[in-house]
DNA sequence: AAATATACTATATATTTATACAGTATAATG
DNA sequence: CATTATACTGTATAAATATATAGTATATTT
């Protein structure tokens, strides 16, 4: 999409805002008054702009006829694969773990993901995350500390608490009293980060 | 209250039709264009009778100030709304409780469900139900002793686990140890079962 | 039998609203 | 350095729109 400016988003933002508040668009005035222009004209030249560019379409000579164009509303969902827990040496996507797909629309956790976890045991439950929940994994090397991460230690894949605590030393936490932290000390022990979790689904 | 004429429906229609089509609500005389009136003032009377009988309003003095009462089961397609939990007396689904809407595939958790959720507050946590999560919710009152409820309390919307312990008692029992249970006697306290959780998504 | 709600036509008008025109000023671009 | 885009104020006006008033006619309710 086109390069929006901080104003014109202020404007596209009134627009939204006042729909969903009255349920019809705002007229110039309106717009004027919600933003503290003292013309209506500065509307109008930002409804111009925005219309250039595309973010909302005017229908001419009618008032309030600001409708807001909404690209991404076709978006049909995608299809993505649910996998367990896999053991090591297999690829994580192959088909053999594929437990099955499910439709999703796309960014439907804000931020792009790859595929869901079926998550096994109660190891991260203080921070919500239930068995059989499934965890939107992003494949990413981005990884913050606090990060939930899904990381695979030699022979082990599981979900965790990231948290770097030296250069070479990595904590895995879990949110449970019960389990007790993996410390991992990146000199001695394989460390891979399959990616990060970016959201979660529970159907029951 | 619930009495529409078939003209009136008929009126009611074009004015969700309209604004499906244009993303703003009608004037007279486009509903008289529509239905073939040959006067605004069918039109004007047919909106003051919609309006009596509350099934729309009007922003008097205001062009295009038609919006709809009643988006009860209005999510047509794929669009979800998600409401916080609401006060008393205000309808759940009105626009005004409307956080925004989400695309999600029908049938995504098995079950159909109405509308998301936005859980404030810790009271189910130990069930994995976190602060600002979103819960699927069916409108029903088909409820078993150990479904996730939603239930309204005179004043308090609340999300727990529901036990009937008794013909006219109550027990909606949160998932955390800080919380206490809430013993519901039906005959002295009135108790709405707005539906039960068929789901939950977590966005991070 | 009378009052009320429904369902329209027809005309008029005050208000609302879109939109053009005339400026000022600043930042970015080529 | 001229041009263009952005971001405004201020004024004016034709067109769009809500809405009142005056009728006609039929059905439903009291």
């Amino acid at each position: 999409m086109k390069n929006i400016t901080p104003q014109q988003q202020k404007v596209l933002d009134c627009i939204q805002v006042y729909i969903n508040k009255t349920g019809f668009p705002p007229t110039r005035a309106d717009i004027c008054r919600e933003l503290g222009f003292k013309s209506p004209n500065s509307a109008e030249t930002h409804l111009r702009a925005l219309e250039k560019k595309d973010f909302i379409s005017i229908e001419s000579g009618t008032s309030r006829g600001i409708s807001i164009n909404n690209p991404e509303i076709k978006h049909e969902g995608n299809e993505y694969p649910i996998v367990g827990l896999v053991a090591a040496g297999s690829p994580t996507l192959a088909s053999e773990n594929v437990e099955k797909v499910l439709n999703c629309p796309k960014g439907f956790f804000g931020s792009d993901f790859d595929y869901f976890l079926r998550v096994r045991g109660l190891s991260m439950k203080d921070a919500g995350i239930m068995e059989d929940d499934l965890i939107a994994v992003k494949k990413t090397q981005e990884i913050k500390n606090g990060d939930i991460v899904i990381a695979r230690i030699e022979d082990e894949v599981t979900v965790k608490y990231f948290q770097r605590s030296a250069p070479n030393i990595v904590h895995l936490k879990p949110a449970n009293k019960e389990f007790s932290d993996i410390e991992v000390n990146l000199e001695e022990t394989e460390l891979y980060i399959e990616g990060k979790s970016v959201g979660l689904i529970r159907e029951n």
